[in-house]
DNA sequence: GAGAAAATGAACCGATTGGTTCAACTCATG
DNA sequence: CATGAGTTGAACCAATCGGTTCATTTTCTC
């Protein structure tokens, strides 16, 4: 407490003073840093809205931004003490989740939505399909930067999202991706 | 400390005794855990080795019983000290993820590796298949049980192992399954 | 059964920490 | 200038916790 004191440039009192008590201050933290998070990540995929026809270079593009997000500082450790934390706060699960991926995840399947109704994508769930693609490449991202404490080279980063993107297109894509009605 | 050697029967200079300090403790508990959900899900995974020419069901098979281990008490437990122990022991990542989850991704690796041999796969690099695969199972499973607080019913549960499938088939299956030569 | 090795439990130590107190100080407004 | 709200820093309190000490008892071994 006195270091997150010093380092708001207040005493500790002050602090008590607005925030209270110590898990209060943790959980506006902590809502704060997903808030954060998520800002980064919604702005990511809005770049979805306007592909150039190019779908596949489209979403390797997004998914290299969104690794990039998720492995940074503040990704990683607001998941650390999220896990850490589970335990103590029960409802902190819900509450990241609501602010940060949940949201995203909300976002993407929004725009492969779009995509499926322009002929772009065979995604007859987007929501699965949002599920899928974010798993394609944070669950490999997360195996190779071992949980975050190594940190992968941008070439290897770009080989996970083009293996991701390869994946996600043979199982939701359509061939040649030519405009096609129903 | 005093509530490690009650469980253990015994008391608390004994406990130091013979691990000389809670760091070690604590290493060779993250160890052992990591050991017993890795027997696990190896045994698992061998279940591979005689699918019954139902390639799709053998997957869903070894899904679901994955994501059961998965999300059980244990591995939940170690996911969570894993990462909340992260800043304090960096090597801990490795550590853990060398007995668990990679020997895991390993030991798919091989299996899939001798389907494609045989025709019924098509994963010219079935480590990245692998990898692919747990991400496609654990990924959404993950999402849909806030970081394992929320339990998810079993029919959910075989929703998303079967939706997993279903995308690993469409990128990597050979249509109809018959056996091919090269 | 004697002697050594190990286990016991309970008290104890020192460091850390969440939180409070309080007198002194700043600074706005009336 | 007076006043009252808010800030400051430093000391302080109580609880927790990792680890140790030690006299006593148990257990193993010869």
């Amino acid at each position: 407490m006195q270091e997150i004191a010093d380092e708001a440039g207040v005493a500790k009192p002050t602090v008590y003073n607005h925030l209270g008590d110590k898990e209060n201050l943790f959980r506006h933290a902590m809502a704060n840093a997903a808030d954060l998070v998520m800002a980064e990540n919604l702005a990511v995929v809005e770049r979805l809205r306007d592909h150039g026809d190019e779908l596949r270079a489209a979403l390797e593009d997004i998914g290299n931004r969104l690794l990039k997000t998720c492995c940074g500082q503040r990704a990683s450790s607001l998941r650390a003490l999220t896990y850490a934390q589970l335990a103590a706060f029960p409802d902190l699960a819900e509450v990241v989740q609501g602010r940060a991926s949940g949201r995203l995840g909300d976002a993407l399947a929004d725009r492969f939505a779009q995509l499926a109704l322009a002929g772009h994508l065979r995604a007859e769930d987007p929501v699965r399909a949002a599920e899928q693609f974010l798993a394609l490449l944070t669950g490999p991202m997360e195996a190779r930067s071992r949980l975050g404490t190594r940190k992968v080279d941008a070439a290897e980063t770009r080989e996970i999202v083009r293996a991701g993107v390869d994946t996600f297109v043979r199982a939701y894509g359509i061939e040649s991706s030519p405009k096609r009605v129903l």
